[in-house]
DNA sequence: TTGAAAGCGCTAACAG
DNA sequence: CTGTTAGCGCTTTCAA
């Protein structure tokens, strides 16, 4: 049995001329809707492009004198992760007007991966760039922003080079977080954190030892654990903080995946230990956990934003920096009646 | 203060064959590692292209007579919800071995957007298309397969055509759901359900019925509500339902969205209301809630290798429908001590 | 081992 | 209002 709709070629412009009879400029015309079309001729060539199945070819559009693609690169550790996912919610919401498209991938937050992929979008001549990077190095983003493809760092703000970039408040979310949990009695403040060679990890746990310090607890860093990337190190971490002697009373959780892998050991374990988590999560409200929270589709909205502005040039000649204000979700867990 | 790394001109290929004195010919080998090119000439070439910083122009590349570019369209409802984001993630891990790239838009769910999508995504000559269609109709996207983007339908299987999918087991998942909460001794068993135009919705309702039938429960529709698509109103159709005379004991909640909004509205109303969801979550071990579960990392993977399948044609002429099991995860709430 | 010529499918620039 | 010419940047013949 044989398939009779058996692939049949994508028929070009330039068949759709032939089959109505015009030019192919003139077919061009009616397909991009340009004015100067008499309506007979855009219905005729209408028609024949219906009949025949056309889509014009993006590729050969975009390849017109140093044209781009309308597609932007869209890099992270893992599409997977929520707060990245919203982030490129967020920023599609916003580039989707503009006829954008967002080619997302994955570095694992592997540095040598990363510049693959930086790499290999570079080549697909992406309009721009958006990014939330694991690497130190920026000097390979900086060539190929300077080649035309502009770049916009999301979370991470390059420590090398100047860009633009959209970070979160790190230092003050953690701050007020710290300052909460000392409001309640707790000296015994836990931090577990994630890759500590993550610029904004460590703006983190500067934030920690500067509120802890400035609450008179000196002795900070005991309760510190970090490098746990995942759910499973960081419910890890949360044991061996606990199964010393004078555990901390108290944790700080320095973003959504360390928060539930510590909600997870602190259940197991059925202790009685206050979580204060960076990012808001599903389910923290039930869980009665107080986090520190912020807009992550406004965030990847802003980098989208300042992104187009870049791409066709009306944003200020200077890079920025915008930061998005965190603010404290304090949650209180439900007691039995 | 100006800018002063400015954006050069990217170079061409061409560039490159004139700074380092060959042909573009002998450029294009070198670069793509073609053999039969000394060793000499390679390296000079390759000293060109890196101290003009060239990089090859994918576009210009892949359009060769009928080439596709070496990116997978992958059309969701929304990317950031967990699951999509998942078998995103599933789909990426499988395809980057072979070169491509994901590029993701969210439909909302909305039939004519995704149409728009599917055109927008052919113009740009994906090399195929992974889809969790919204759409009931699919002729559109027969058409588009027969001239040549092979389709992979992900979640939701085509009704109206043939096609290759990976579903889930829907049926057998809320059977084995409704099982366990009938062995448990509950006879009032509620569902709560998303939109009920889309086809996994239905046939999770299906089984429901089935199941409920089969356990002698014929007044099974007295607790169902349906088309409930966020969190929010999944939250108010369980207070609805728990509101009425002669409430359900327990609930099945037909995805994810739908088991969070379940769960905060069941904890909020501080009832002792069984919950049992079709997709596993973050934290539904902590909150004891039992889920039907699958791998959806390796739903998107089987998506993607039967694509590859299609594009490199070594897959099968005739369609086929993966189903991947689901296995019910039977978990307890923790009781205080 | 290298190069010259032609062309992928489309559109800009210029005529008519 | 419509058509002609040329060319985007690369790769494919086919020769040398």
């Amino acid at each position: 049995m044989t398939d009779t709709t058996r692939s049949r070629q994508r028929p070009t412009l330039d068949q759709v001329a032939a089959l109505s009879g015009v030019s192919p400029k003139t077919v061009s015309r009616v397909i991009n809707g340009e004015r100067y079309v008499s309506e007979q001729t855009a219905s005729r060539v209408l028609a024949a492009a219906k009949e025949l199945g056309f889509r014009r070819n993006g590729m050969a559009r975009d390849l017109q004198a140093g044209a781009r693609s309308s597609v932007i690169g869209f890099i992270t550790g893992d599409v997977a992760n929520p707060f990245y996912a919203r982030l490129a919610r967020g920023a599609e919401l916003v580039l989707r007007r503009r006829g954008y498209q967002l080619l997302t991938a994955s570095s694992d937050e592997d540095v040598d991966r990363e510049r693959e992929l930086v790499a290999d979008l570079v080549e697909r001549r992406v309009a721009g760039l958006l990014i939330a990077s694991a690497d130190d190095d920026h000097t390979l983003l900086r060539r190929e922003r300077d080649f035309g493809t502009p770049v916009v760092f999301m979370d991470r703000a390059p420590a090398d080079i100047d860009g633009d970039a959209v970070v979160i408040d790190n230092r003050g979310g953690i701050e007020s977080a710290v300052q909460h949990l000392v409001a309640a009695g707790h000296r015994r403040i836990g931090l577990v954190g994630d890759l500590s060679r993550l610029r904004t990890q460590r703006e983190r746990i500067e934030g920690f030892e500067h509120a802890m310090v400035a609450a008179g607890i000196t002795d900070w860093d005991r309760w510190v654990r970090v490098d746990s990337h995942d759910q499973a190190a960081a419910s890890a971490a949360v044991r061996d903080l606990l199964s010393g002697e004078e555990p901390p009373t108290a944790l700080v959780t320095t973003n959504n995946r360390i928060s539930v892998g510590a909600v997870r050991a602190v259940h197991d374990l059925d202790r009685a230990v206050t979580i204060v988590g960076f990012d808001d999560f599903d389910l923290a409200d039930v869980l009665g956990v107080t986090v520190v929270g912020y807009d992550q589709e406004r965030m990847g909205g802003l980098a989208a934003e300042r992104l187009l502005g870049r791409i066709d040039g009306t944003a200020p000649a200077a890079f920025a920096t915008d930061s998005v204000p965190t603010h404290l979700i304090v949650r209180m867990r439900k007691t039995a009646p």
